[in-house]
RNA sequence: GGAGGGUUGGCAGAGCGGUUGAAUGCACCGGUCUUGAAAACCGGCAAUGGUUAAUCCCAUUCCAGGGUUCGAAUCCCUGACCCUCCGCCA
């Protein structure tokens, strides 16, 4: 959520950044909503103060035993009208909360101007793709043929956009998510945390799922009004919800491993072969909260944390700045890590980093005590993945492919695998 | 699933239907004292919104939402969460 000030004196300023990224804001609406709010406010706070006055007078009557009827006589038709003011004027700030969560977040002026990812900028690459003297197979045929992938049985057990994992593959699937782990809490400093999978409604609107992209997310039956989690990024960072931390314990840095489900309409016809797109997949999550004057220098950081990952795989990726039209609703600046898969002969996003500023921080009312005022402040929240573990697995089966079909398993994850140091078709 | 208890400021913890935004303690900030620190003593210290150049001022907020009342932290209803006991369970 953006800060109301900015609806309110800043309005035709916001409306141009908005601009940028393809949201067109309503100006006449949101100004005359905001004229009628305050004149509302004014007499609603008016009457208040009336009844606030006149009630005490009352009190201090009777004490004294005076006879309390005239007064009571006066405020007899203020109730009435009091009330009718403050429903008129809790509509309207309704309303414009409404809007207000509806708004995307500003993006970040060092984020180019574009319409879709077609327009984003890549800031570098790391790595060569490597060049094969056979025809590369893509991810599907590989693990197929090694009997680790098995689409069919997944179809059967619940339906298109899952995966079953068997045997080594599986280990090596849940290797990639111990070195992850292990990699962030031992050399970039995050604590890990175990977080609940199911959320509250709450928990979605804090960190920008909810109201608005209420599709994407798969909800639970009955009238919990809960949710499976899309990204960790819900539970971790709703860890700071309504909270106010000592400056002294800045930075937070959190990393999770969860899995995640997204519904993916919209989708329709994308990626509908292999383990890209699924419905439900594994990701470890880097999430960071920060004092405000830090976060754009924490985003790189941020960032080369999960390049790391990517580096000690030696798999070859390059960075993006996300464009204006290309951006997450809730953030400022986005880079995204693609790595290069040799089945498809493109790079493709592994990883998302970006900076929300304050956005999230007001929504979830998080906070830190400013150490030279001593008042409340908004913080300022970060996440990337580091890495989404099913993509992971599917470029390493890609690129460390061999030409009789087996899978050479990367140096930094033989310790997670006894040794094993390459995947092959076995007899059963 | 059954029974009972609870939710108040950064934290702990009082609060009779009437100048209670809320006692007290801790923490924090400023001062006195001290070579310095500690202790002691004195003073200050909620958030959000409106208005304002700023202060003043005004409003709202004691888990959430309704209700009673001239007036609700306090009474009534509903819900959420926490705790204790019983049952069940990994």
């Amino acid at each position: 959520m953006l800060d109301p000030r900015l609806l309110r004196s800043e309005l035709e300023a916001t409306a141009a950044i908005l601009a940028r990224r393809g949201f067109s804001l309503d100006l006449a609406q949101i100004q005359a909503l905001e004229e009628r709010r305050k004149s509302l406010q004014i007499d609603t706070q008016a009457l208040q103060n009336e009844r606030n006055t006149k009630s005490k007078a009352i009190g201090q009557a009777k004490a004294a035993g005076q006879d309390i009827q005239p007064l009571l006589a006066e405020v007899a038709d203020l109730g009435d009208k009091l009330k009718a003011a403050e429903e008129a004027l809790n509509g309207l700030q309704d309303e414009l909360l409404q809007i207000s969560l509806g708004i995307p977040n500003l993006p970040h002026e060092s984020v180019p101007e574009g319409k879709n990812e077609d327009d984003n900028r890549e800031e570098r690459r790391w790595g060569t793709p490597a060049t094969l003297d056979f025809e590369p197979k893509d991810h599907v045929d590989l693990g197929t043929a090694l009997g680790g992938l098995d689409f069919e049985a997944a179809a059967r057990i619940t339906g298109a956009r899952f995966s079953v994992i068997h045997g080594e593959m599986a280990r090596l699937h849940r290797a990639l998510i111990q070195f992850m782990l292990d990699t962030h809490t031992q050399e970039h400093g995050y604590s890990e945390v175990y977080v609940p999978y199911i959320v509250n409604s709450d928990s979605l609107r804090g960190t920008g799922q909810l109201p608005k992209f209420s599709a994407d997310l798969f909800a639970l039956n009955g009238d919990s009004g809960f949710y499976l989690i899309p990204t960790a990024e819900v539970p971790v960072t709703n860890l700071l919800r309504d909270q106010i931390v000592e400056d002294a314990d800045l930075p937070r840095k959190w990393v999770a491993h969860t899995p995640c489900f997204r519904s993916e309409a919209g989708a329709y016809g994308k990626d509908v072969r292999g383990m890209i797109r699924q419905h439900q997949f594994e990701k470890v999550e880097l999430v960071q909260a920060v004092r405000p004057e830090d976060s754009f220098d924490a985003l790189e950081q941020l960032t080369g944390h999960a390049e790391a990952i990517l580096q000690k795989l030696a798999l070859p990726y390059r960075v993006v700045t996300l464009c204006t039209g290309d951006l997450g609703f809730s953030s400022a600046k986005t880079y995204d890590l693609e790595v290069w898969l040799p089945g498809q002969q493109a790079y493709r996003e592994i990883s998302s980093c970006s900076n929300f500023r304050d956005f999230q921080a007001r929504r979830l009312q998080a906070r830190r005590r400013h150490p030279d005022t001593g008042k409340p402040e908004l913080l300022h929240t970060l996440n990337g993945s580091g890495l989404a573990v099913g993509r992971t697995l599917v470029a390493l089966l890609e690129n460390y492919q061999q030409a009789d079909g087996s899978v050479v398993i990367p140096e930094v994850l033989r310790g997670y695998m006894g040794g094993q140091e390459r995947l092959q078709r076995r007899a059963k």
